[in-house]
DNA sequence: GTAGAATCGGAGCCCTCCCTCCGCTTGCCG
DNA sequence: CGGCAAGCGGAGGGAGGGCTCCGATTCTAC
């Protein structure tokens, strides 16, 4: 559901740089300072008024759209493109890690993926169908304890990104990751 | 280091049954909706207005103290006793869930465990001593991998935490910090 | 070059929070 | 019971966040 224009007349040249600089500039900060950062901050790091922000993304929640829905839509892309790959039990376990990791990296994306239905209940079933369906091959093919649900894998996930948000700040990127999937992984215990 | 009083004259009668009420709800206020709650609805839930209520706890940080350091204590208390168990295996496994799963049905408690320094940094410090204290001991006695660091497991129990949490609401209790216990295991892949 | 449309800046509105202040009420001691 | 300190309620100050509005500015078609 759209941006805007294309069905209007396309933006001034200049407009057109300013909405690039105060995204690429949003997708900066919201990295580094996570969901809760005011439009006027961001407005002030890109060099605008706030009226210029708010003319480009009418809301807030329209701009963290704008920043993460892609890259949240692309975990959901990599999942599906593993659906069929030969070794379901790294398929699966790879996803996870890379997921945890690269949000990891990312406060906002961290914040959009730990939360609930924050933003894209949409996005949220996809990512949910997609998980489900990794996490069935794996259990079929005896690499994940058959126990856990979908639902505690996406929580497992929340945990994960939780722990290496936090490892990450001391440079421990990807250990905290591993940990949970070994205790995932069937025959433990 | 003090609640008030004592040093002062005793409170009056009513203004002791009034504080006890202010307790009795910012507790469970907490418990259910987190630290962000709002004095404001703290008093309204209570009954009181908002000038009682910063009368007995004079910041919103005092109040959370009042309620909830004791509860964070007791789980410091408890590394204490079982820093001399037979099995420190168990000892350490046990008291990782333990914390878990009690905090997790205390969103206000989760915020605190899982979030930075937010309160008493004191208090910090003296868990992660605790803590690393049962760790060493159950590594030494090859229950839980070597190459975990005591940071590495106080970000894993914010993972377990941030996983019981959301996985409670479900009422999958348990199970999540239960996977991230078989992931510290040594000897696992 | 110029007129007019598109864009911009940021003051300012509204809301939510924490906290303070003070006039009114209430328990308590003599 | 009377007086008064202790206690109470809640208006409102100050800070900060989202969003709007409109005069000033800048681009661009002609």
């Amino acid at each position: 559901m759209g941006d805007d224009h294309r069905s209007a007349r396309p933006l001034r040249a200049d407009a057109r740089r300013n909405r690039e600089r105060v995204l690429q500039i949003a997708q900066e900060a919201l990295a580094a300072d996570g969901l809760t950062i005011s439009l006027d901050e961001i407005a002030r790091r890109a060099g605008f008024g706030v009226g210029t922000v708010h003319r480009h993304f009418p809301t807030k929640e329209a701009l963290l759209e704008a920043v993460l829905l892609g890259r949240a839509e692309r975990f959901v892309a990599d999942a599906r493109a593993l659906a069929t790959a030969e070794d379901a039990g790294r398929a699966f376990f790879g996803w996870f890690r890379r997921v945890a990791e690269q949000a990891a990296a990312n406060r906002a994306l961290c914040d959009l993926l730990e939360g609930g239905a924050g933003l894209g209940s949409v996005l949220e079933a996809d990512f949910a169908d997609a998980l489900g369906r990794l996490l069935a091959r794996a259990q079929r093919a005896g690499a994940v304890r058959r126990e856990l649900s979908a639902d505690d894998v996406r929580d497992l996930l929340r945990g994960a990104l939780a722990a290496e948000r936090h490892a990450r700040a001391r440079g421990a990127a990807g250990r905290m990751a591993a940990v949970v999937c070994d205790g995932m992984r069937a025959g433990t215990d």
